[in-house]
DNA sequence: CTGAAAGCGCTAACAT
DNA sequence: ATGTTAGCGCTTTCAG
């Protein structure tokens, strides 16, 4: 009996100890207290035991009693792809200065495992959701919606539902690199990107086609399918050796420029000599790379404090106020890092 | 009215429609169908009219009641290192299939964040935790095994507490990369680390003080006091200023190393001619960095598998058994990958 | 100002 | 074989 262990310290325990009822530890608890007229006093000497014997509520029974867990759902693509890093850790930190707490997890832009994700956050009753979304999961989406829950998507949106949404303009970011190469005396400008058809990819492609356009010159792009790493790589090095007339290349996420690099490497191209090269989003890896990767840089901070800031907001003021919930979508502009890449020499 | 949230069906609607006792949707769903002899057809009934409507058991309900709520905290260092990102992610993966979740932060080795999270997850009552301890956390792990709640520690261990753990043999891994050093020809090694005392980074550093006693070379250690960005990468830019007569360089972590590149960079010296490199941890940037980067590789998947192994196993089987809770230490080895960064030219 | 009491949705003795 | 019922720990009317 003795050896059992010790019990956790309930609110009727404290509630007993100091004679009150557990309706005013409660209310002195949850900062009720002065609506509640109880007496200055009496809430200091419950605040002082409760901090004395260190009681901490159960958050099981209180959200189950409540219906809030205080707890945001954050689908991302790849929590170990720094730019999803970074930004998961900018919102974690400052939604828990508020009192949120933050359950990540990775799609690896599975539909399938995304649907997954999404349905055991709903079976843990977080309180809100932050969503990278893969294609093909409106349907998911659509029930939070439903059930109006406040959700925040990043990254990319979801063209036909209407949720709040932060993404940069890529179609801009892509359009100033190809300048920026075009400056440099670069003419011919290939552009490799995935085959998905999410919004960021293809605003980030319709820059590209844009600029092309514009000075009339030659389309290359590469839409590579996203299987697995040998496949990937195979296919990015045949691309750069079909097209040995290129000059320049432009690729359209992080990951595709590392596999890039790894296939100029094989072929022993020297950037940007024999090829210049100019990657989304910025990585240890280009800033440290030989040469140094130019790269079109999101505004990572930026994008977690918007996320965050429109999450809290619908959380504090929930939608009553029938179809007047007013969507955000924000488009923040990008910034194009000059490294010696992408500089004629 | 009717524009109401439509309502979760729960246990007793199901048990309603059915015209049965909620006891025995209850008993059935949670496969105590057998033992309460319940009929099979009934038993079948059940099923699929939980299927038909979707029946979703309400989670906090459901761990109230039982004190479980199959969900695991994994506290690890930072969840962006590619290291700790693997690992996490398969021991997502292998918990998942078993019927728990994860939840994961990062401790970024500030011991009073790492406090604060493994509060945190007694806060959310979570199962058991998988940790990687940053120093000074002995207190609240200490908490976590007298309420005979599992932990299992890894890549590290804290040695005054009795806990499962799973780590590798830091001193052999870096004594080979010196012998390896050593039978290229290089004979001024140093060697870089932090200036933490946990134990992976003090059997690393043994590694190599053995490696240099056996054949009587002089130790030339720098502990690098983790701080800012720019400080570190300042500081071990000195020590390479500062010791331009050693030959080779090896570093205790993977970030370490890529501090130490740029460093290497800004004096432009020439890898391995003018310096030779080996780096724990292998990295995207040590593969594809030019020269490629030899390092000490720690087997990922069979930590991932200890750990998560072990965990779910105390996890089925509460250690009842009094003082019969035999403690697992688990040590793996390191395998050295040689590249391009350790071979004489 | 404070106490009693009704649940939140579910599990598991204990009855039948 | 199946139903009844007492909680898990907390919040929150509603009557004092």
């Amino acid at each position: 009996m003795n050896s059992k262990v010790k019990k956790r310290t309930l609110i009727h325990d404290i509630a007993r100890h100091l004679d009150v009822s557990i309706a005013t530890v409660s209310l002195v608890l949850n900062g009720k207290a002065k609506q509640s007229r109880i007496s200055d006093a009496l809430a200091e000497r419950v605040l002082a035991y409760v901090k004395e014997v260190g009681y901490k509520p159960n958050h099981l029974a209180k959200s189950l009693r409540t219906g809030k867990t205080h707890v945001i759902g954050l689908v991302v693509e790849d929590i170990s792809n720094p730019f999803f890093a970074t930004v998961a850790w900018m919102i974690e930190k400052q939604a828990f200065e508020r009192g949120y707490r933050i359950i990540y997890c990775s799609t690896d832009n599975d539909t399938s495992k995304a649907k997954e994700l999404i349905t055991m956050f709903q079976d843990r009753h977080v309180d809100g959701y932050i969503i990278v979304p893969p294609e093909g999961v409106e349907e998911q989406v659509s029930v939070i919606l439903r059930e109006q829950i406040p959700v925040v998507l990043f990254d990319r949106y979801l063209p036909d539902l209407p949720t709040n949404y932060i993404v940069v303009d890529g179609t801009k970011g892509t359009y100033e690199a190809a300048q920026h190469l075009l400056e440099q005396g670069f003419t011919s400008i290939a552009f490799v990107t995935t085959d998905s058809k999410q919004t960021q990819m293809e605003a980030r492609l319709q820059g590209y086609v844009q600029a092309m356009e514009e000075r009339g010159l030659q389309q290359r792009v590469k839409h590579v399918n996203i299987t697995d790493s040998e496949k990937i790589l195979a296919d990015i090095h045949s691309f750069i050796a079909e097209n040995r007339d290129c000059d320049a290349i432009i690729f359209s996420t992080n990951y595709l420029s590392i596999y890039g690099l790894e296939a100029i490497a094989q072929q022993k191209l020297r950037i940007p000599d024999d090829l210049a090269v100019i990657s989304y989003d910025d990585h240890d890896l280009f800033r440290l790379y030989t040469p140094a990767i130019t790269v079109i840089a999101q505004p990572v901070e930026s994008i977690a404090k918007n996320v965050i800031d429109i999450l809290l907001d619908q959380l504090k003021h929930p939608s009553d106020k029938e179809d007047t919930t007013a969507i955000q979508a924000v488009v923040l502009p990008t910034s194009l890092v000059v490294r010696k890449s992408s500089i004629r020499s």
